[in-house]
RNA sequence: GCGCCCAUAGCUCAGUUGGAUAGAGCAUCGGCCUUCUAAGCCGAGGGGCAGAGGUUCGAAUCCUCUUGGGCGCGCCA
């Protein structure tokens, strides 16, 4: 009887998925030796899948097809060279089978020693199975959410969150260097207005009480009654704008300057706010206060949700205001230099003439600029009156991402805002020429193609079939806060982030998605997170349960595979196959950046699992009277634990080791939260 | 008008360098617990991928056009 060749080997046992490739890479080499192909393929390129298809064997691959072409032969003789050659190379026996199937696939069986080896691999990775170098690191910065701090997130900033904070989990599992990053919009005519509307219910102090007081015991959303005529047309009008100025007027630090009697006194302000000369209505201590206490709020909400940043990027240190140098103006000066921005021409538009020629353009429409880059018109940076745009702070802000070192900027935006993609990257493209005339030797690091832009399409809020209307400036709309108020189950805590990050990392960003608030409060019975959450703490009771009958999982045997060669049915096979690919699924989802291939893998790994223990429990489970056996079942059940809980790990969702049984009416039980990894 | 995204089962959605007989959940119907969780499993019915052309050994996937839906085209952010 032969050992399993993993005890021959005196490497950590690899998966099968690995092995398969470097054979197959080895038979390219082989072919071209033959003179079948004039140049090999590397392991990394090959594809490799686990067919549907029983009678396809293992895995097979489709490399013949692509591989035809070069032969100059048909992908069906390719594939017969190929698999001759695979069996010379294959000198330790791991693949007990290859056919040539159809028009040209290889379909590959393997030996029982080669999935078993699967098993081992994830025994000794444990939590960190699924992470691997990637042959060509990046260090990425992920900027996402950047909601302006003048209002409480919605669903839609929260759909933006998970998607980027599972993103940024899935980006580094697969080798990259990641920081993520919040941009906060400090600056400019929102903050003016959130200010502005702060400013009202400060000044009047039996409105605001009365006010918040209906609040407090009513409709959340509704405006109340004797709403002051004078509050500013397109101003803020939620509940949390005079919350914020209670909070103010409440703090004796702040009360000291009272504000000033007109909003719209410049000289007014500034005569009683020296750290402001100017007066400028976004940078008045009111308005810096209004923003940070929403800054503090939307942490906090983020926070709930399991999302945190490594760095929040002010938008004011940009432009010089907490001291340091304007940087946004001096990156306009440069493009304008660099012939990149020019002074526009005159307008006209409704409200009559601008002042003739004033103000600063970018030229994104230039020719030289690639298409994917290319502005269907040039874009204002500097106003007729100097002050810069949101614009400009991007520029400088992007410039200073790119001069941070890093080689991959991904924006997570809202798909809202695509159009103001080309402008971005044309922006790259410019500054790239602008620091080549300046004769950086770093120019090339600055080009369009640096920046990525996934966009995370709308989420419509529904309630009973019938949209919400949505909007900060009136007033009404259901927070990220309120629906995850809804939506977690008392006494667990962390059962409404689990709900909603599943919920939006079940669907590809790039889809419209309709959250129904009536959905959303039985979700915790419809969301497909508690399928794969009770698949783990199936497997979990199972292992207890094993230890309780006197049978303890053996780790370190099932680290040296001591007993897997019990293991062979087609249902332990599978399993243990789809368990390998899990580090297969974080390369894909990283590459495409798209967190939802874990979501539902995770999803069809639980169900393979059900399925081979509830077919299990009519011919023998898996604890047993054989005790090798047991040990055996008990290591594909413990790796497909680890599977299951680095997955949710991953997914910033938690992995309880035990949920309650459910009644029949009643809401879930609070599952117990997962001990980290 | 121009541009971007989307369209797959009754509903919600997967289907990723084009690959084998297009899948899952929900819903419907029929089965499965004296045993390590029935929040589970097994089975049935149900679509040929919005429509029409094209590319090729092969198209839900790529190209063109059409239809329908979403979004964008500010000296807003």
């Amino acid at each position: 009887m032969s050992l399993p060749w993993s005890e021959r080997s005196p490497t950590p046992p690899a998966s099968p998925f690995d092995r398969v490739r470097t054979l197959l890479a080895r038979a390219t080499e082989r072919a071209v030796e033959t003179g079948l192909l004039p140049a090999p393929v590397a392991a990394a390129d090959i594809a490799l899948d686990r067919p549907r298809e029983a009678g396809h064997g293992d895995l097979s691959t489709n490399l013949a097809f692509s591989l035809a072409k070069s032969a100059r032969s048909s992908p069906r003789a390719v594939g017969q060279h190929l698999a001759t050659l695979l069996a010379e190379v294959d000198v330790e026996g791991a693949i007990a089978k290859v056919e040539v199937a159809g028009p040209g696939f290889l379909n590959l069986s393997l030996a029982p020693a080669a999935w078993h080896d699967g098993l081992q691999a994830i025994a000794h990775a444990g939590a960190s199975f699924g992470r691997s170098r990637a042959a060509a690191p990046q260090r990425i910065l992920l900027e996402f959410v950047s909601a302006n701090p003048t209002g409480p997130l919605h669903v839609g900033h929260g759909r933006g969150a998970v998607l980027g904070d599972a993103l940024a989990a899935i980006l580094r599992a697969a080798g990259h260097e990641v920081s993520t990053e919040y941009y906060i919009n400090n600056v400019g005519n929102q903050i003016y207005k959130f200010g502005q509307s702060v400013w009202h219910w400060l000044r009047d102090p039996q409105r605001r009480a009365a006010a918040l007081a209906a609040w407090a015991q009513g409709d959340p959303v509704a405006f109340p009654q004797g709403f002051p005529q004078e509050f500013p047309e397109d101003g803020y009008r939620g509940a949390y704008i005079a919350q914020i100025a209670q909070d103010l007027a409440g703090d004796p630090a702040f009360a000291s300057s009272a504000p000033c009697a007109d909003w719209d006194d410049d000289a007014a302000w500034a005569a009683a706010e020296p750290e402001n000369p100017t007066g400028r209505a976004d940078n008045r201590r009111l308005s810096l206060r209004a923003w940070q206490a929403m800054v503090v709020r939307i942490a906090a909400d983020l926070g709930r949700l399991g999302v945190r940043f490594d760095h929040w990027q002010s938008e004011r240190a940009l432009h010089g205001l907490d001291g340091g140098p304007d940087r946004v103006r001096d990156c306009a000066e440069r493009l304008r230099h660099a012939g990149w921005a020019y002074q526009g021409e005159a307008v006209q538009d409704e409200d009559g003439d601008r002042e003739a020629g004033r103000a600063l353009f970018f030229r994104g429409t230039r020719e030289d600029i690639p298409k994917a880059c290319r502005d269907g018109k040039d874009r204002v940076i500097v106003r007729s009156d100097g002050r810069p745009t949101y614009f400009a702070a991007d520029i400088a802000y992007h410039d200073d991402k790119l001069a941070r070192g890093f080689t991959h900027l991904v924006n997570v935006l809202g798909a809202d805002h695509h159009g103001y993609v080309p402008r971005l990257k044309g922006v790259l493209h410019a500054l790239g020429d602008l620091r080549r005339q300046e004769g950086d030797p770093n120019a090339a690091a600055w080009s369009g193609d640096r920046l990525e832009v996934p966009l995370v399409q709308m989420v419509a809020l529904l309630r009973d079939g019938t949209p919400v209307p949505m909007g900060k400036r009136s007033g009404e709309f259901v927070t990220l806060a309120d629906i995850m108020d809804e939506v977690t189950t008392a006494g667990n805590p962390q059962s409404g982030a689990d709900a909603v990050r599943f919920t939006f990392l079940c669907r590809k960003a790039d889809a419209q998605l309709d959250f129904d608030l009536e959905v959303a409060r039985r979700a915790s019975l419809d969301n497909p997170v508690y399928y794969v959450q009770y698949g783990h703490a199936r497997m979990c009771s199972i292992l207890s349960r094993a230890a309780a009958l006197g049978q303890p999982f053996d780790r370190h045997a099932a680290q040296t595979g001591t007993h897997l060669a019990a293991l062979g049915t087609d249902a332990e096979r599978d399993l243990a196959l789809q368990c390998s690919e899990y580090p297969e699924l974080i390369v894909r989802a990283a590459r495409s950046r798209e967190p939802h291939q874990i979501a539902y893998y995770l999803r069809d790994l639980c169900a393979a699992f059900h399925g081979w223990y509830t077919h299990g429990k009519q011919t023998g489970r898996v604890i047993g009277d054989d005790p090798v056996r047991t040990q055996a079942r008990l290591a594909l059940v413990s790796a497909t634990a680890q599977v299951v809980r680095n997955g949710l790990l991953l997914l910033g969702i938690s992995a309880p080791e035990r949920m309650a049984a459910l009644d029949d009416d009643d809401a879930p039980e609070a599952p117990s939260a997962g001990a980290p990894a």
